[in-house]
RNA sequence: CGGGGUGUAGUAUAUCGGUAGUAUACAUGUUUUGGGAACAUGAGGGCCGGGUUCGAUUCCCGGCACCCCGACCA
């Protein structure tokens, strides 16, 4: 993409309503426009690195037997109230509205209830099970305070998907595969060094935990005891005498650290299902509840997570996976025939590139973008560098570049990223 | 929801009970081109409503918005 198309623009100032580090990157690279407090619109770049986050989670959830769907952000009031989750008192962050005729509906906070009732139409026999399902939803809640930037919001992306099992013992089998399937999203990431399991309140059985996948960060928003020898942590909540004999460990094995939360996966049990009316006939021809779960990831937490972890004092550093741009191929001076044949080279042989063609803008606004917008990798093209011998190259995370000829750039490129 | 704070140009800020200043971004021109370039010219501003006052952007009241701390986060 050519960087004088781009309808966006960077900012040289950090916004004077946003505190949150990764509102202030993101806003001034023209990742996010805000809209309101806890409302942000997803601008090209942002777009796509919530796309890449998108198909690496998509790409996971299918490895393990889930098909996509989408479901509505109008949800039906009288599905909510067979389990009671209508009612303000339980749910406090609904936003409600009416239809023209009087009929209230809900934006959708969650689609636990609504999945429910839909996969009536669809689950009646063992044999229609096991059945997995996941979306990349809106997720409206009408939080008291926003706030951490993108990490908080009042509208958020999250995928969520469920699993309907014959029994306990199926749900956990896809329950151990879902927690592998999500650790390995967390790393192709880049954030699997720092991601860990986490034990969390909730749960269908009062011995179980849900399960939730904190991220260590500062401008996170849970505080998690991670195991010093063991790869895992426990969450501040349930951090006590009778979590730690269950997990057989002692106090002193664990240290504190913040966190935010990217995932979690739960356990629901066969209540709702049978509050619901979700049942399947068995091979003896008896009626059994759906033994339900449920996973969720926070899609657009996760570009503020990752804005916040991979970031320095001149702007962000994406990781590859999930950079809009591998490349940002940085023209100077009037004459870019060679750039633009680069970028040409560079975009048939799949590199996906940002290219500054922006004329008439100095060196140095291009290299404060470059730093600021965080491509993995810098590629300048100038009188200065070809007479080096061509194109300079160089990692956002370094400080040292080096001269690479015009017709190994494809080749170095590729083995880099 | 409790507590605290802030609303001035597209953005970031300054000053002031009496004609609102700077930087940057923007427009035009000339010169520039390796870390946010120089000069000139131009356009652009006091959140909304009420009160006090000869006069309010400034003081007071109400509203709205935004930020922070706490509470909440299935």
């Amino acid at each position: 993409m050519r960087q004088s198309q781009l309808f966006t623009r960077t900012k040289r100032e950090n916004p004077s309503d946003e505190t949150s580090k990764n509102a202030q990157l993101l806003i001034r690279g023209g990742y996010v426009y805000k809209e309101m407090a806890g409302a942000y619109a997803w601008l090209p770049l942002g777009l796509r690195v919530v796309n890449k986050i998108k198909k690496i989670v998509a790409e996971e959830m299918e490895a393990i037997g889930s098909e996509e769907i989408i479901m509505t952000a109008l949800q039906n009031k009288e599905v909510w109230e067979k389990t009671g989750r209508w009612d303000d008192e339980k749910v406090d962050i609904w936003f409600k509205t009416a239809l023209k005729n009087g009929t209230e509906v809900g934006l959708g906070w969650s689609h636990e209830e609504p999945i429910i009732e839909m996969m009536k139409s669809y689950i009646t026999s063992y044999q229609d099970l096991p059945k997995y399902v996941h979306q990349f939803q809106t997720k409206l809640r009408n939080e008291v305070r926003a706030k951490s930037g993108v990490m908080r919001g009042r509208e958020f992306v999250m995928k969520d998907m469920y699993s309907f099992s014959v029994s306990e013992e199926a749900h956990n089998d896809f329950y151990k595969k879902s927690t592998d399937a999500y650790l390995q999203v967390y790393k192709r990431l880049g954030l699997g060094d720092i991601t860990y399991v986490t034990s969390a309140s909730g749960g269908a059985f009062t011995d179980n935990f849900s399960h939730e996948f904190q991220t260590l960060c500062e401008a996170g928003e849970d505080v998690v005891y991670l195991h010093k020898k063991e790869n895992y942590a426990v969450n501040e909540e349930i951090f006590n005498d009778a979590t730690l004999a269950k997990l057989n460990a002692q106090k002193e094995d664990f240290e504190m650290k913040k966190a935010a939360e990217v995932g979690n996966i739960f356990t629901f049990g066969t209540e709702k299902c049978e509050q619901m009316g979700l049942s399947f006939t068995d091979a003896e021809g008896k009626k059994q509840p759906v033994f339900l779960g449920s996973y969720g990831v926070g899609i657009t937490r996760l570009v503020g997570v990752i804005a916040e972890i991979f970031s320095d004092d001149k702007g962000l550093m994406w990781p590859t996976p999930v950079a809009p741009f591998h490349v940002h191929l940085v023209a100077l001076g009037e004459d870019m025939t060679q750039a633009e044949n680069l970028y040409k080279e560079l975009t048939d042989a799949g590199v996906e590139v940002l290219f500054d063609d922006r004329p008439s803008v100095m060196a140095g606004e291009k290299f404060a973008d470059a730093d600021l917008l965080g491509m993995p990798l810098r590629i300048v093209i100038s009188k200065r560098s070809l007479e080096n011998g061509g194109a300079e190259i160089k990692k956002r995370t370094e400080t040292e570049s080096s001269i690479v000829a015009l017709n190994e750039v494809v080749a170095h490129v590729k083995k880099t990223i």
